[in-house]
DNA sequence: CGTGAAAAGCACCCGAC
DNA sequence: GTCGGGTGCTTTTCACG
């Protein structure tokens, strides 16, 4: 009825194949992996049981959405008491421009990153939350982001590819 | 040939539907936006050759992959030359445990998103990272994450929902 | 925008090897 | 694990209003 959680080298280069896009059909992602359809299916299947595939999602350009305003803020709160940190937690999610929630470990209680179509927004959004949340907050800080250099969904499951020496030198 | 970048309410919507679960047939998306098969599915088509969706994928459970620290590192370079930027930026971007790398405004220069399995492990990508950018790094500071309160890819695209009422009040 | 419908492809599920 | 095959859903593409 239940499975192990035993994922194998073509589980995880499978689950690579399937997180960097999903649009390609269980033949394409079995010949990719070394595999044919029916036991690609059936692993597939296994991975989604087992909820190590979580879901399956589009991916969409912010910019082109006018969501170009990306920040983080590191937020240190004043009440530690259960029942605030919960409705800290509770009432900061409900937000949708707050796409993730960090409880952080030193210095700061957590980063928020949130994501707004302009500066003028986030200090809209801004006072909303500190209203919204009823806990005082001790500290908090806003930094913005200018550009994006890296941003992917795709986790470090592959066994580290090794640096290829470079061609050109 | 080329469509203008005009974006109505229900394209949002099949956004919306389309960047929590693209599991589902065209005939479902359309009935939960108001449309039926045939201009829902060109609906889509069009947002896809727009570009505004990116890209369908899986989103994988990161602690059942042996993956639970997360940790943002904030770094401020020394050499602030096209050339030494461009170097870092490259060669941060080949981690596949960085995930994300933000440009910032203010304090510091970048902002890196990093998952790995263990914070040994952060100990060696560490100075992996600094050996291998080959740049003088002023400051580098990492902050660990020790719960995740929230996380989403789901841009806020639709106009802000209204926030309810709660009933209970 | 809607309907209806046809063609092709694919997911899904067999059983045999 | 492989192969071949079959069924039904879905995508994709029509024609028409």
């Amino acid at each position: 009825m239940s499975d192990k959680l035993d994922i194998d080298q073509i589980d995880r280069k499978i689950l690579d194949v399937l997180q960097r896009d999903t649009n390609q059909s269980i033949a394409d992602i079995g010949s990719k992996v070394g595999l044919s359809q029916t036991p690609c299916w059936k692993r597939i299947q296994r991975l989604e049981r087992l909820g190590i595939i979580q879901k399956r999602v589009a991916l969409l350009d912010a910019s082109k959405l006018d969501l170009s305003v990306t920040a983080f803020v590191t937020i240190s709160v004043g009440d530690h008491s259960e029942p605030a940190l919960q409705r800290f937690r509770t009432e900061a999610s409900r937000f949708p421009e707050v796409l993730d929630i960090h409880r952080m470990a030193g210095e700061h209680d957590y980063i928020l990153r949130v994501v707004l179509p302009t500066v003028n927004a986030y200090d809209t959004f801004y006072r909303k939350l500190i209203d919204t949340v009823s806990v005082p907050l001790k500290k908090v800080t806003s930094h913005f982001a200018i550009e994006s250099v890296k941003a992917t969904t795709a986790l470090p499951i592959i066994a580290a590819p090794e640096r290829r020496l470079e061609a050109a030198e």
